[in-house]
RNA sequence: GUGGGCGUAGCUCAGCAGGUUAGAGCACCUGGUUGUGGCCCAGGAGGUCGUGGGUUCAAGUCCCAUCGCUCACCCCA
């Protein structure tokens, strides 16, 4: 007796009656995102470990504890990527895709990984479909992307969701809060958890999104990033919210938007859905406007955003999705064993003329066979057998009306054919 | 890494306080139609009850361990 595999834990195969809903996602998405202006990218399923290191952050817990890393040759460390920004951002500059002018937008359908104990909603392995808008400071810039999600997400099926905004400022403006940050929480040490206590040297703006009751109440006293914003940074915001009152996206202001990457700078927004359980966002981004510059290119400014494609099938209203269900087949059946090798090669032609055919291949009975055409859905069926070989004929039979008529075998496949 | 729930047929599940050959529905196969599907009827195949150990005259049922799944914490898509 043989072990029987498994697929790892966190990961999922997608079988043949889940492909279908993928492909119409998939198809929806390449879409939109043509309509958008951005153009698809494609980059390797691993990258150098320090590319994720230095972009979303040494003490971020993607880079602490989720990263499948391996050494190449026993030397490289390479890591599957757990996120997709990075890598984007890496082959932008190492194309100098930037030389092409303008703003450049890019989006993608992809695979990451991140080892985390699986749960609803989460995977080991999953996939994103996401944009990345590179090169405008603008505000028109972040309220395009927010909106594109925002969008996409209606497009998909998604009803009720709930589009969470906030900005964490500039550098410097994110420095001066830290530290005002850090102080109000000493206060509270000893009722804060112990990663809390933990990030308050680490990154203790992550502090804010924290889920405990105890914490949240803590907090609600905390100041407010947006108090500490600089002119520049407020003036950004303010045009982003008033573009999306123009565009009618519905936002709701949450000051304790922090988000676990380390890059982002100014915008970071959410979108969640009621329909998921504890891992309600179907889609995060923001603006990272110095992360092209420390991943070594020329300073610009960038915003993006990624989107689960599990969870949103798992938010879906379920919607048009027999737009790829099979077409109508024809089943060639063969009633004799002489007629086998028959039904077998004209089965194969008419499948080169074009038409949609199955036949059996099992050699089981009419009965068997015919039971098979019904259970595909055939329209008609085609059957030969002695008497037919021998009259150089095939009973075409109506699976509809059962109606069974003689068409010469010659011309077979014309009588098919429009 | 921590905690809760669950593991019985391909699928969804039942199995009363442990008691003889472990059930249902769907799916599958065969026959009713000696070459013709769907509906109906009759019959059939399919389970070492996740695995290992223990308690007991007797374990799917109780106990322990282990593996797996799942939900939640942490964090994120």
């Amino acid at each position: 007796m043989s072990k029987i595999f498994q697929s790892v834990k966190g990961t999922k195969d997608i079988l043949p009656d889940e492909t279908p809903r993928w492909r119409v996602l998939e198809q929806t998405v390449h879409d939109f995102m043509n309509r958008w202006g951005y153009k698809e990218i494609r980059t390797p399923v691993f990258e150098q470990t320090d590319l994720f290191v230095r972009s979303v952050g040494k003490d971020s817990d993607v880079v602490s504890k989720q990263m499948y890393t391996f050494l190449d040759h026993g030397k490289t460390s390479l890591t599957l990527k757990p996120e997709l920004t990075a890598p984007v951002i890496r082959a932008y500059i190492q194309y100098n895709i930037a030389l092409s002018g303008g703003v450049t937008k890019l989006y993608y359908i992809d695979s990451l990984f991140r080892q985390e104990r699986p749960q609803k909603g989460r995977l080991r392995q999953f996939q994103q479909f996401g944009i990345e808008a590179i090169g405008s400071p603008h505000p028109e810039q972040d309220a395009e992307v927010i909106t594109a999600a925002y969008r996409l997400l209606q497009e998909l099926g998604i009803r009720t969701m709930t589009l969470k905004l906030n900005n964490i400022g500039n550098k410097s403006s994110r420095v001066r809060y830290r530290d005002v940050l850090i102080e109000f929480l000493s206060d509270h040490l000893d009722r804060l958890s112990k990663t809390s206590q933990e990030r308050i040297k680490t990154n203790p703006l992550r502090i804010l999104d924290t889920k405990n009751p105890e914490e949240q109440t803590i907090l609600e006293k905390a100041p407010h990033i947006l108090d500490f914003l600089d002119e520049d940074d407020r003036k950004h915001y303010d045009e982003v919210l008033t573009y999306l009152d123009q565009l009618g996206v519905p936002y709701e202001q949450d000051h304790q938007l922090v988000r676990g990457l380390d890059y982002y700078t100014r915008t970071t927004f959410e979108i969640i859905s009621p329909k998921l359980g504890a891992q309600d966002a179907l889609c995060g981004g923001g603006r990272y406007d110095d992360l092209v510059e420390d991943l070594g290119g020329k300073p610009t400014p960038a915003i993006g955003f990624a989107a689960g494609i599990e969870r949103i099938l798992l938010a879906m209203d379920e919607k048009n999705m027999d737009s790829l269900e099979p077409a109508p087949r024809i089943y060639l059946a063969a009633a004799s064993e002489s007629a086998r090798s028959t039904i077998f090669k004209l089965g194969i032609d008419l499948r080169n003329a074009g038409l949609f055919v199955d036949f059996d291949i099992l050699y089981r009975s009419l009965k068997s066979q015919l039971r098979e055409a019904n259970r595909l859905n055939c329209v008609s069926a085609i059957i030969i057998g002695e008497d037919e070989l021998i009259e150089g004929v095939a009973q075409v039979k109506d699976l509809q009306s059962g109606e069974q008529t003689p068409v010469d075998l010659d011309t077979i496949a014309d009588y098919f054919l429009p």
